[in-house]
DNA sequence: TGACGATTAGGACATTCGTCCTAGATTGAA
DNA sequence: TTCAATCTAGGACGAATGTCCTAATCGTCA
């Protein structure tokens, strides 16, 4: 009766990967079922039998964006068996994904920024976005042998990226990503508060 | 025939002054002229003798914001003669609106952040907020004797305030902030890159 | 084949949006 | 007092929004 079955509903699927990527790209808000509905090829009153409302989409979109990060880190956990390889993977998105912060900012950093201004309900849902990384971050600074201080490093590594993406968004400038991104790799060497 | 008369028609400033804080609460977009109508208590249809789209109110929006600052970064520079007191005021910036940073973000970070996703054509005059603190920080650091090193140490300052404002405003924790205020007001004594 | 549930298309709907128009009120100078 | 410029209120407008409804289509199993 639910969508527990085995492929999901393609169509459901391009219609989350369709508002995932226009969400990030334009805002939640700015993003109409018109918009949506082009992109995916589909009638525009026909999303109600995949969702109850745009809201349902967006809660979508969070579970999306949760399991693709969650995805990311255990992809980078199997790879790397050092911490700080696995924190320089986590640095290195900045770069990875430069040209896309470049244009539309952090995926995560601006959704919370508007759901907090549309007083949105998802607002906690996408709050677990950045809560996702705290945990796995404060893992690696844990096993690096930084224990009670892990929690405040993860903080402060979150908050630093969130800082640069927040600036490149802004002024577009290569050079001062780089220079950040090498910095905080040294600073993972050896953390200071 | 223009604007540039005396008091500047105090329903003018009331109409920019109501848009600041509604653009600021609840976003550009997702504000209406029916809010600002509400806030002021003018009728909806009467904007358009002041200005000439809610383009143009984003516009005079910004300009105050700049003249807002510009006003700011000058009382500290009259208030201290130590460019070292005037970079802790501008961190404490974060103490001093916590409460606001909290719910609603920094009012530069996020307006930026819409504007790159509307691809509003007003994202460089909202990127000049950014310039503004970029130039007086900056000023601060040759002042403290640090030479060409004082344009990279006031984007690390901006960047981590960046930052800092929004996982305060994802988080909420009071706690962090503090923690992170008293980090930044120990690096300006002795700033590293 | 027939039937039934799942899926889709297309449009109606009430509302809200930014914008524009016009007629009345207010103001200040002659 | 008169007159013109300035300001305001209120509503009309077309377009776009999220939502909902209904009829057609598709796929699957009896």
């Amino acid at each position: 009766m639910e969508s527990s079955t085995s492929p999901e509903s393609s169509t459901r699927n391009e219609i989350v990967a369709a508002a995932d990527d226009l969400f990030y790209r334009q805002g939640f808000e700015h993003t109409s079922f018109a918009h949506i509905a082009a992109a995916v090829k589909i009638s525009r009153g026909n999303f109600y039998h995949h969702f109850k409302s745009k809201d349902d989409i967006l809660r979508a979109v969070i579970d999306k964006r949760l399991a693709d990060r969650r995805a990311m880190m255990a992809e980078w956990t199997a790879r790397h068996d050092d911490p700080r390889d696995r924190l320089y993977a986590f640095i290195d998105i900045l770069k990875v994904n430069g040209a896309k912060i470049r244009r539309h900012g952090c995926p995560i950093g601006t959704l919370c920024s508007e759901l907090a201004k549309l007083n949105h309900q998802a607002q906690n849902e996408a709050k677990g976005l950045f809560t996702l990384f705290y945990a796995w971050l404060s893992e690696q600074f844990t096993l690096l042998g930084h224990g009670p201080r892990s929690g405040r490093l993860a903080m402060r590594l979150l908050s630093e990226t969130q800082g640069v993406a927040t600036m490149f968004n802004a002024f577009g400038e290569v050079g001062f990503v780089d220079l950040e991104i090498s910095r905080m790799k040294a600073w993972v060497a050896e953390p200071t508060l």
